[in-house]
DNA sequence: CGGGTATTTGACGACTGTCAACGCCAGTGG
DNA sequence: CCACTGGCGTTGACAGTCGTCAAATACCCG
């Protein structure tokens, strides 16, 4: 869980905050969640490869991202890991039902992130009072679920070039979803390694690099460590078979 | 959705339904559940490869696995599909929260299944009253989850072995934990065909033949169209990397 | 008994992984 | 200011798991 070297930002202004804002409480009527819950988060400042938690840690917060990129991911035994999802702003991770003892991934810092943490018995709580905040989880939850089984269908049956197209296609419609794209709307903020991208599409950062080059000689795209330009928006669909209304 | 050719079964008790007993309703007290939601529900018999639905449905029922197995997919474009789980008696499946459109998955039977149906609006409803109704919901989306992500962890990173491995051992313990194993336990029904098995993993029904004939060789097991006798289940466990003690 | 489905096996090819080396770049310390 | 260092990206050669194609066999059910 978060080490005493956190810095921890009490008292700081929650407003812009996405969990006390769009995500989770955006259906909980703004009485009620300024009531129950802001005064209960605390705001956290996470530097990049740092985790917020890892698996088999006691589910004991949720937590929602405000700013930077985090990975959740599974570790497997010969050291490889496998990614499950990019976390982004707005985005809130590490909610488990009341009953449920620990997690089961990691999250890893991949930027220099601010998170905020809630009490898992407190949501819990709030869970058996407000209806509209239990529908409001499951609805996250679900959609979640979708998201994975898209990737699940990817890594069994797509070929590289397929996942890393899909991959890059849903990060750039969550980033627009979200207004984090800039004026330029073919480039997109790319903060993560090849390595992290193999992780995600369940190949080597090797093997990634080589399908990133091929894409780019086919003028698809451009990638860097810092952002991400797509050159051919329409071709980067069809390769990554991105018809999914759905983005999160 | 159900065709007309379904065999409605109106009027049947629904007592030893699982969605009635241990799934949905576990935690919800005995006259709720009685009075607000059993009336409601119908039983249906679904044969051996028929659709309960297909993706793209609308998301306006939820249904509870009775009797029988099927299969949880999501297709490609070429034409293969990709297995997401298989449903044993006592799983729930179709549940999307208020507001969602349609489905993204698929059902199969994979035998001659008993299912029973409840309409979604209904759920919606009952989950603003009954907040342990909600919570049972989100723990089993949550389980679910922690299940897709092992999924996700094999299809990336695991050989074929491996994961054919683990998909038999996590179906045995969820067959057990259902006391739906004989006397002899050492031999679990397994009435799916090495293609679906092949969907389940990511491979081939080529390939997956090649590894339940090496596992067989080995000694590890023996499987046929009706049943799968695990005769080293030691083995079994460590080639599929199989510690999740939270298995549904 | 016959036809369709499922399993099994072989030969071959390809996508992806492994190993290794080199270049690039930023941060660091002398 | 510059060499040093570690992380990341890039490329080549090679190996191997797994997919594809094809055919034969076994199995199930009408």
């Amino acid at each position: 869980m978060l080490s005493p070297s956190q810095v921890q930002l009490n008292g700081v202004s929650c407003s812009n905050c996405p969990m006390h804002g769009l995500s989770l409480f955006g259906s909980v009527s703004p009485d009620r969640s300024n009531d129950l819950v802001v005064r209960r988060s605390d705001r956290f400042k996470v530097p990049a490869r740092r985790h917020i938690y890892e698996r088999g840690a006691a589910a004991s917060m949720t937590f929602s991202v405000c700013e930077g990129w985090l990975l959740m991911y599974r570790s497997h035994s010969d050291g490889g890991r496998q990614g499950l999802r990019i976390l982004l702003p707005g985005d809130f991770v590490g909610y488990m039902p009341s009953g449920e003892q620990h997690l089961h991934h990691s999250v890893v810092a991949v930027t220099d992130s601010v998170v905020c943490a809630f009490p898992q018995a407190e949501l819990h709580a709030m869970m058996e009072i407000h209806a509209d905040l239990a529908a409001q989880i499951t609805r996250i939850q679900a959609r979640f679920m979708a998201s994975c089984q898209s990737a699940m269908l990817g890594l069994g049956r797509k070929t590289a070039e397929q996942r890393i197209a899909y991959l890059v296609g849903e990060l750039y419609h969550r980033l627009k979803n979200r207004g984090l794209l800039g004026a330029d709307t073919s480039r997109m903020p790319f903060p993560i390694t090849q390595e992290m991208l193999g992780d995600l599409t369940g190949l080597t950062p090797v093997h990634t690099n080589r399908v990133l080059r091929k894409l780019h000689a086919e003028g698809v795209l451009t990638a860097n460590r810092q952002d991400l330009v797509i050159h051919d928006m329409s071709r980067l669909m069809e390769i990554g078979e991105f018809n999914n209304p759905a983005v999160i």
